[in-house]
DNA sequence: ATTCTAAATGCAAGTTAGTTGCAACAAGTA
DNA sequence: TACTTGTTGCAACTAACTTGCATTTAGAAT
């Protein structure tokens, strides 16, 4: 008779949230995971606000008591120290997060009349960061850089 | 004997400034002189806060009484609905925001470990621009674009 | 399993940035 | 010079965010 598999505590969702957690050496806590999820979850850049009023929604927020908003802020702050978030301007009047899916190239065009967020991808900034060193006297390296493009939608540009 | 000059009571970088503010509709104020005149002195990106900081020392306000905090907030919103400045994220945990020269090319690389911030221009966005309007299901026109740099500085990398 | 320790959380209180309503004032115009 | 509208200053307010401290807990050591 085979041995059957040990049962885990951690739902699979709850365990690849755990690994990217543990990876950057946080440790992995109800009030991380549920924030992480909500990160994941989202399609654009969201706002400390929007992390907050999204949490209650959460199954395991909703079973327990409800996360402290000193906490959102500490937990959306080592998120972003540990290069699991981006901090993004999209002009809306506050600064927004998003998740760091890979070392991806992605950015954004915003309708400055209506705020519609669309994302692209592929910006060819690595030209430009070698020019940019070349051309520096003081600078060495870039690790990171942000692009975004701000315009009119289709919608906005008709009105 | 030929007539003497009309005096006039602005100084000529006052009725530079003036002017900056008359062509977008501004009317022109002690308050928004004085704001102007710190971010045309200004190298670099400055906050509200700096600018508050930054006020006292101009002639004109010191022998005048102090600008009202709710005034520069408003000042510099006018700046920016007028387009006279721009807001820019440099990371440094709050929002920045510089003249507009021209229709400057004009962007930043931050050091991440000090907030040393440098000046470069030409991103070459504009075919960048134009494929990403081309692959966009919602953008029509693209009319204004952010690129910043982060990395280390010589110094910091050495550390 | 149990214990231990550093890290994380929650609470309460405080600070600061930024906003709003309104009355007084002043720039630009007739 | 007077008028009108936009601008400023003041006071009060709101909301964002921070800090200090006691309690709890994740992860590692035993």
């Amino acid at each position: 008779m085979p041995t059957p598999a040990k049962p885990t505590r951690l739902t699979p969702v709850h365990s690849e949230l755990a690994t990217m957690l543990a990876q950057c050496g946080l440790k992995v806590t109800r009030p991380r995971l549920a924030v992480l999820k909500i990160f994941k979850n989202s399609t654009h850049p969201i706002s400390v606000q929007e992390v907050a009023a999204a949490l209650p929604s959460l199954p395991t927020i909703q079973a327990s008591p409800p996360i402290n908003s000193v906490t959102i802020y500490r937990v959306i702050d080592s998120f972003r120290q540990k290069g699991l978030i981006r901090e993004v301007n999209l002009r809306h009047g506050h600064l927004d997060y998003e998740i760091i899916e890979h070392l991806d190239d992605h950015h954004h065009i915003v309708c400055t009349s209506c705020g519609l967020v669309e994302d692209f991808y592929g910006c060819g900034a690595t030209s430009l960061i070698r020019t940019a060193i070349k051309n520096s006297r003081n600078f060495a390296t870039v690790n990171e850089h942000t692009v975004e493009l701000f315009g009119l939608c289709r919608k906005c540009i008709s009105l």
